[in-house]
DNA sequence: GGGCCCGCAGGG
DNA sequence: CCCTGCGGGCCC
């Protein structure tokens, strides 16, 4: 707390302690509107000019809550005004409520709005108090005490792709058919079907990009080239499930909607449609999980296989084995790269070096895991009586905790979904990425950066690996992502403009990658040859800046 | 092996 | 903000 005397004119100590607030302030982009009302010049440490309160200009006459009692506005008994350490606002002691008799003697003095109720303040030894948003959640209703595990159900993204927005149809640039991974949450991460457990992404007034067969159904019929699909919804997800019996019937709505409008065909909610050229439809990445062996021979072994782009012949309303209606649909393969399964695919998954890949420092884990678990059985079996305790708190380095603790330890990394043998080459055994003429041609042109194409063009026999390469060659040393209207400085390196405009905003007026000087009169020119060509490579990235 | 139910991401 | 969801790990 400190006591409110004058104002207006505040001593030197005052001076420093603002100071002190406004570059606070700064570092930390806090937001309270009208908390700061004082305008020092051009703002910055200027107040020897005199502070004066941008909502009065410090006319006396005026009622002013933001340079004087907050509650009432009046400017009287500035020897009665409280300051919150807080929000650094005014309050006579006669208008809280309830009111003051005497400026209190403690310390810190905090306003009614920015004093912390004592049953929210943590306690040492206290569990962290729920936010807003997991208050609302069921978990924070139930008393159940279970130990809920760190595992891939429950972790959140570590990456995200950004080299497509996701929005985007057809294949995932550099993810060749074949590519397989442990969990869905890496599919996601891949950009290939990004929901971590819905089956079908997409928007209900566009269209679908992509989905996964899981043998939800055990009424779905899997050919490899062909195979049907059952919509989302009408299961009870009562008791915050992601999954449920079927109790009610499916509608021609959301994800299931936007199935519907993939196929070349007038959109029908009542008795479904028929492409006349199915190969018109819109484009479907399709993703088969290991768990759909149960019902298909095409699954993979282990986890999930990215298997190429499908197209949807035909949908259809039916009453399902589960005795709702559900729709149903038909998806037909239309690719040119080889199905997995085939024996031209198998080769080129071999050529290509594919296998399942898993998250970083998982399978150490998994293995350091089992060695705990061997143990603990052993220790069991020697003493029966001790308790093996679920709620007991888990160390950093027990099993999927280590797993959850390695990788937001990580900072950046190779691109982890990309198998090892891709990242190293193939020797020259496999096959190249194609580039068209103009491809060719735009990139002969682009000679401000011809050293760095020459080394990205070196990767060209390493087939989609290539597009990995390319993404990280010019990728923008701010923010770390493919450049966006890519400024190619003097001193050759590529910076998306707005980028190069923030820095130069900050007064920085050097290269961001080797801090050459630009100039403070630098003009930038995005160079257009280069955007062309990410543009042909990424199609549609720029849609997502 | 099957029941329970969590955080998270995405669309609307 | 709200609703939805063809995951996944723990525990019985």
């Amino acid at each position: 707390m400190y006591f409110f005397l004058l104002l207006f004119f505040r001593g030197p100590e005052d001076t420093i302690n603002d100071c002190k607030i406004l570059f606070i302030e700064e570092m930390y982009k806090i937001e309270k509107p009208g908390a700061y009302p004082l305008t020092f010049g051009d703002g910055d440490f200027k107040r020897k000019s005199g502070p004066e309160c941008k909502h009065c200009r410090a006319d006396p006459d005026k009622e002013c809550r933001f340079c004087s009692c907050y509650l009432c506005g009046g400017k009287q008994d500035a020897h009665m005004q409280l300051l919150c350490d807080e929000c650094n606002m005014a309050y006579h002691i006669y208008c809280l409520n309830p009111p003051l008799s005497k400026i209190p003697e403690d310390e810190d003095w905090y306003c009614p709005s920015c004093k912390n109720d004592s049953n929210e303040v943590v306690k040492a030894g206290e569990k962290l108090k729920q936010s807003k948003k997991k208050a609302k959640m069921p978990s924070a209703s139930t008393e159940s005490q279970r130990d809920w595990g760190k595992g891939m159900a429950c972790v959140g993204r570590t990456k995200e792709c950004t080299i497509v927005p996701s929005n985007h149809y057809g294949p995932i640039p550099g993810v060749p058919v074949g590519t397989t991974w442990k969990f869905r949450v890496q599919v996601s991460e891949a950009g290939v079907h990004r929901p971590h457990v819905g089956g079908i992404h997409g928007r209900s007034n566009d269209g679908a990009y992509s989905l996964v067969l899981a043998g939800g159904f055990e009424d779905e019929v899997d050919r490899g080239d062909e195979f049907t699909y059952t919509g989302s919804g009408g299961r009870d997800l009562s008791g915050n499930k992601r999954i449920g019996e079927h109790s009610f019937d499916q509608t021609l709505t959301h994800m299931n909607r936007a199935l519907a409008l993939n196929c070349d065909a007038p959109l029908d909610d009542k008795n479904g449609a028929e492409s006349k050229n199915w190969r018109a439809g819109k484009p479907v990445r399709v993703v088969r999980s290991s768990k759909g062996r149960r019902i298909s021979k095409y699954a993979p072994e282990e986890g999930n296989r990215y298997d190429g782009i499908y197209k949807v012949v035909k949908y259809w309303p039916e009453i399902g084995k589960c005795g709702f209606l559900v729709w149903r649909y038909l998806l037909r393969r239309d690719d040119v790269e080889p199905a997995p399964w085939t024996s031209e695919g198998m080769e080129r998954s071999k050529k290509l070096g594919l296998s399942v890949q898993y998250p970083e420092g998982y399978l150490e884990a998994m293995a350091s895991k089992e060695k705990k678990d061997k143990v603990k059985k052993q220790t069991v079996k020697q003493e029966p009586t001790s308790q093996s305790n679920g709620n007991q708190k888990r160390t950093i380095d027990d099993g999927i905790s280590f797993y959850f603790f390695s990788i937001h330890q990580q900072g950046i990394e190779e691109p982890t979904n990309t198998p090892k043998a891709m990242r190293m080459g193939d020797g020259g055994k496999g096959e190249a990425f194609q580039l068209t003429q103009e491809q060719q041609w735009l990139i002969r042109e682009d000679c401000m950066n011809q050293k760095l194409w020459d080394e990205v063009l070196a990767s060209l026999k390493e087939g989609p690996n290539f597009l990995k390469k390319l993404e990280q060659s010019f990728m923008c040393v701010c923010c770390q992502e493919l450049v966006y209207q890519p400024v190619t400085t003097e001193c050759l390196h590529n910076v998306c403009k707005s980028c190069l405009q923030r820095s130069f905003r900050a007064e920085v007026f050097t290269c961001p990658a080797c801090r050459y000087d630009l100039g403070k009169g630098y003009t930038m020119v995005p160079n257009k040859i280069l955007q062309t060509l990410l543009d042909q490579f990424f199609p549609g990235y720029s849609k997502g800046r």
